[in-house]
DNA sequence: CTGAAAGCGCTTACAG
DNA sequence: CTGAAAGCGCTTACAG
């Protein structure tokens, strides 16, 4: 492929090689007219560097930083993605890199403020940012970009930042994809409830996304006619979910399906069976234990996942190749959104 | 990590760098005595070579022969693995190997073994292989075996061979899959038709299984209690079709779902269509621009999908992995089992 | 059977 | 602002 070294181009600048290194790392001193002509000629003999020549002579580690919610209790979504990091590690070989996790509580603003300053003053080449909380996380984007440190969003993505990239969900998609199964799974004219658990759904950008094109997808007339329902939970403490399902259940009678816009599928699942409504048609989101144990039960018919495990990898190799190659990625890029029931889930 | 040279385990065991260098890579030509020493310093001091110097002094190049069906016509479905396999030549930069497709016609054993014999005489390092012909791969692979060739499988696999992996579908799981699925779309008590297309069902491994799994699953209480209807049809060319299905429509009103075991669904959506049966519940293999086309259109209802991009980076890797660093990887790979419809199709 | 030496292409001080 | 030289860890021919 590229046999063209820089003895090559020097030979043909008339100039050392060290010059020509000087130029093509952007070390200055360098006289511009030598600069210029260097430049050139690497083009146009279309130099690419020999890189394990690079990383026999200087081993040099980038320093990146990843920023994640911590996975806790029930909800162990967050405990797949470091899997896909540490595989990431690996992949690189014969490169190395120094990655360090910062993790914070998914809903708690100071903790999420106290990584970042952590992050901050450990000064990493590079960040890989889940950005759940839109306010905070656009601050620091701030910072980041003040002392010109890239950084690479996955799972959620905030406007009016300089991320080089974005990896996840479409989540308006997200939405419709779990309305089309429900719409398959009950009656055409029973009704849907849609349950959202967040402390705060405004900040939680997702959310919003998926609740939108689950209404989108019933604009269209061929499916479900029934009411839709919707209702917000603060917690997925099972106290919060009874209180707010019970008075919806004693009012409504109609419902067959429900649709939980999160990851916190097993909290209403948890709740169908301790309330004896477990043939209602039950869809949610995101593959891991607790989920999968009452999709197995037979209390959540469907649910809908992110790979959460790819999704790291491939936000590391952008970030990676942004820092050691230069190359810059497609801004964003959406990944799969897989269905899943008991017969596929094995299969991840 | 690993910080040990060469240079250090000569120093140790009291010999030139050569001398430890002839050890390492069996180069013959050592005392045996001097060989066991330096094997097991090398052992206790944990030596790892390092890659990159590696790479930078000799650019070993292995050559690996991919053999796969070619993708013609309506059927589409094999264009995708190229694709990963070109990913792969990237991904393991530095390194690189030299690769070669050697493209058989689906169903024509003379251009299996045409193929057959270009490989053998290419002399590769390594072959991988997708094993659609059952007997015909026996015997290539039991010449590899006495080349002392490693080969990997993928997309299909069969026994009494000495590959060194195989990445695909479990093809059982496949068909409860593509059942759970149709069982979810129609009523209970309608019937469901099975439809095979190959020439030569027999000699065709994944057809089989699928087959079976997808009876396994209505063998469970709360499932479909209609007829199962299955039925063989030489190829996908629309008359042969309709000699086949519309006897069977004539003499079974009851159908409501059907079954295709194979990625040549479209053919059967095409039948569909012509003889205004859209309305039925249509259940195929394998996502490619043909089917796609159905599923928008609504003929199709569901897909049931595996990742062939994936599939083939994976395998490179487990033989790239062997050849170069001597890891054996897992023998069996089943790779996830995605079920699609119009709303996730498109973020493959 | 074994050792000493050259060189892969790059980076990094050092000298001027 | 620029050049000459050393050296990263390995492999390979050559000499003995």
């Amino acid at each position: 492929m590229s046999k063209v070294r820089i003895k090559d181009i020097a030979k043909e600048a008339g100039v050392s090689i060290g010059t020509v290194d000087r130029v093509l790392h952007k070390r200055g001193e360098v006289k511009e007219a030598t600069k210029k002509k260097v430049l050139k000629i690497a083009e146009k003999l279309n130099y690419k560097p020999n890189i394990a020549a690079r990383v026999l002579k200087s081993s040099t580690s980038y320093k990146i930083a990843i920023m994640l919610p911590k996975a806790l209790g029930n909800n162990q979504y967050w405990s797949k993605h470091p899997i896909g990091f540490n595989n990431s590690l690996e992949s690189i070989y014969p490169f190395t890199v120094d990655m360090q996790f910062f993790l914070y509580e998914m809903h708690n603003e100071d903790d999420f403020n106290r990584n970042a300053a952590l992050i901050l003053s450990w000064q990493p080449n590079g960040v890989i940012l889940a950005p759940i909380l839109k306010k905070e996380s656009q601050t620091l984007c701030m910072q980041f970009d003040s002392l010109k440190i890239p950084y690479a969003f996955i799972d959620s993505f905030i406007d009016d930042t300089n991320s080089i990239s974005f990896v996840g969900e479409d989540a308006y998609k997200g939405g419709r994809v779990a309305a089309s199964v429900v719409d398959l799974g009950i009656e055409k004219e029973a009704d849907i409830l849609l349950v959202n658990i967040a402390r705060n759904v405004q900040n939680v950008g997702h959310l919003n996304s998926r609740q939108k094109g689950f209404l989108s997808y019933f604009e269209d007339e061929n499916t479900n006619t029934g009411q839709k329902i919707n209702v917000e939970i603060p917690s997925d403490a099972i106290d919060d979910i009874k209180n707010v399902l019970d008075p919806i259940f004693a009012t409504h009678t109609n419902i067959k399906g429900i649709v939980v816009t999160s990851s916190r599928t097993y909290a209403v699942a948890q709740y169908l069976k301790e309330s004896k409504r477990s043939e209602l048609f039950l869809v949610g989101y995101e593959v891991f234990d607790n989920n999968i144990k009452y999709l197995k039960d037979g209390v959540i018919n469907y649910l809908i996942g992110q790979r959460p495990i790819e999704q790291a990898e491939k936000t590391f190799k952008k970030l990676f190749d942004f820092l050691a190659f230069n190359t810059t990625p497609d801004k964003k890029d959406y990944q799969p959104i897989s269905i899943y029931n008991v017969e596929n889930v094995s299969y991840l």
